[in-house]
DNA sequence: GTAATTGCAAATACTTTGCCACGTA
DNA sequence: TACGTGGCAAAGTATTTGCAATTAC
């Protein structure tokens, strides 16, 4: 499930670029970090993490998720915590979660994504563009329970 | 629909009472401002609604809000927005969202939930209590299109 | 060289809590 | 009366912006 993290990182790179952004350390940082990591991050995770911190401000790592928000290299999810989550959008893939409200841990579900159908009736019926689904389950996990 | 709200009214602050909760003007006007609305609010809109206004200050809306949750009569909602969103928990009802990225409007689905059966997989392979979901759909609407 | 990007610091936004007064049961 | 609830003010947490310095192209 884990291959070598680094022809992602420059396949996601050179999306970028074509967006029109630079290669900077940070943008590199930040996408394997997000790789490695591999589930929805906060910004603060994020600007704490080893790869990143010391290497750049916080307002940094905020303004580079904003731009990889806004080209749609990144999706910045709900997931109802106070703080926002941030995950790599990878063409042709679609993750729904599992989240734990105890201990708040998050799982990526591999299962198929029943939605689909519906969100296709909704775009034909109510004429949304650039539709697109969360679907987050929530409870308690055995280890909490 | 939108049927005389006072009857559910009466209904959900009997809920409450079960509960342990007092029966106090906030308590009502909050019930009644959220049926009445219909859609799910914010802590600052549920305040600044001319029910609440100068009638109870925002952290007691907070409070109040939060026993209700705990008491599930009430759910907190992620939908994207960095303020929470919180909505009547009715027995027997779900809701899915539309909501747009553009202007932020937020309607409700009345479409059939096809989520329910994958549900009940995820509880039983991975174990979790108290489980339910949340879906939304977003996109941009036609008004901002 | 030029425009995008960064760091630092300050400003916002939203949420949460402390403490004492008040009202419901 | 007693304990849940309310108001006000302050603190906490997460996000967002201004501006001058730096860096990628």
């Amino acid at each position: 499930m884990k291959s070598t993290p680094i022809p992602a990182v420059q396949e996601i790179i050179a999306r970028c670029r074509m967006a029109g952004l630079r290669r900077t350390k940070a943008l590199e940082q930040l996408v394997m970090t997000l790789l490695e990591i591999g589930r929805p991050m906060t910004l603060s995770e994020l600007a704490a993490s080893n790869r990143l911190t010391d290497q750049c401000d916080k307002a940094t790592v905020f303004r580079l998720l904003q731009r990889l928000v806004d080209h749609a290299v990144v999706r910045r999810l709900g997931l109802h915590e106070r703080a926002a989550y941030f995950t790599l959008l990878m063409p042709g893939k679609h993750s729904d979660y599992l989240i734990c409200t105890s201990c708040g841990s998050i799982e990526a579900i591999t299962a198929a994504c029943p939605v689909h159908q519906l969100e296709e009736e909704i775009r034909v019926k109510t004429g949304f563009r650039q539709l697109y689904h969360e679907l987050e389950f929530f409870g308690v996990c055995p280890k909490c329970a």
